[in-house]
DNA sequence: CTCATCTCAGGCTGACTGAGATCT
DNA sequence: CAGATCTCAGTCGGCCTGAGATGA
């Protein structure tokens, strides 16, 4: 095990690149996790308003897919039904959905994306494709690919291993 | 744009699997922050306790490199100095890291691993290799090789961008 | 009766900000 | 003086639990 006791020089100005230790860099689950807050941070600002990317989440699954009930998005998104409550709630003051009672099933809302809210859906669509295109700027267009087939058979596999 | 009004026949009981929207399983940043979740959730069942995450990532660092103070610690593992103090005070009352103040700068605080940290250190890296397994089962060896070179190469692309 | 849905209330954690004291 | 370090206090969002009301 290797347990250098050895004082590098540290110089007084720290601004040069530290690297994490090897056992980490090595660790697929601690860089899946350290990319989170890069991803987080890259897709906000592209999007601009804080809570975008739950909006665009949700725009994006009612286009797809029509009219749903708030427990099925939240079923999609992996998004906790408590807090779906309160994202649509906003989505409704900000007039990108409505809300309605389903008349087949009367425990239900249904939800439908609005006129205003498919405009916004197009605008976070550029936003999105941005952040990409600074996420993975290290990246060759191969090496995209084969990343983006790997994260899909990863999030299809944990989808309902997961909790 | 495709924005379909067919109603599904939608079973009473939706336990069946409910996919995401195709424009959120092409999205690189979507994907990253859906499995860290998962990845998260996998090591620290692994590993126990909580906290041990950070208490593993700590440790790797100290035995890599020996004493650093704790403004190293937080910049070679992305963790705030804030956040890094109540992270060492947990590790200095578990006897795992002792904790010095530095006699060539005294603003800073030396961390060095101890015993116990050694052979706690060797008992996460186990877990941390058994969650690997369950978070990559669904990948073969290549695709895991493929996928850890290009994390790699993300996180050190977003070390200095970030933030 | 069981189960699903929506809602609210609240806890917990990780990420972060601001400010102050100390020191180089 | 500027800048680095450590510390505390507190905010914010994501994730999760529990419980109640309504209805299939």
């Amino acid at each position: 095990m290797s347990t250098r006791r050895n004082r590098e020089p540290v110089p007084a100005s720290q601004h040069i690149p530290q690297h994490p230790p090897d056992r980490l860099r090595r660790l697929p689950s601690w860089l899946l996790i350290r990319l989170y807050g890069p991803a987080n941070r890259l897709v906000a600002a592209a999007m601009g308003e804080p809570g975008a990317r739950a909006d665009y989440a949700v725009l994006a699954t009612l286009d797809q897919f029509g009219a749903l009930s708030q427990a099925e998005l939240g079923r999609r998104l992996a998004v906790d039904r408590s807090d779906m409550v309160a994202l649509v709630n906003r989505l409704v003051d900000d007039g990108l959905v409505s809300r309605a009672p389903d008349p087949t099933d009367r425990r239900r809302n249904t939800i439908t994306i609005t006129e205003p809210g498919r405009r916004r859906l197009a605008r976070l669509d550029d936003a999105a494709q941005r952040a990409q295109d600074e996420l993975l700027a290290p990246l060759s267009e191969p090496r995209r690919a084969a990343l983006l087939g790997t994260l899909q058979d990863l999030v299809d596999h944990h989808r309902d291993t997961a909790r």
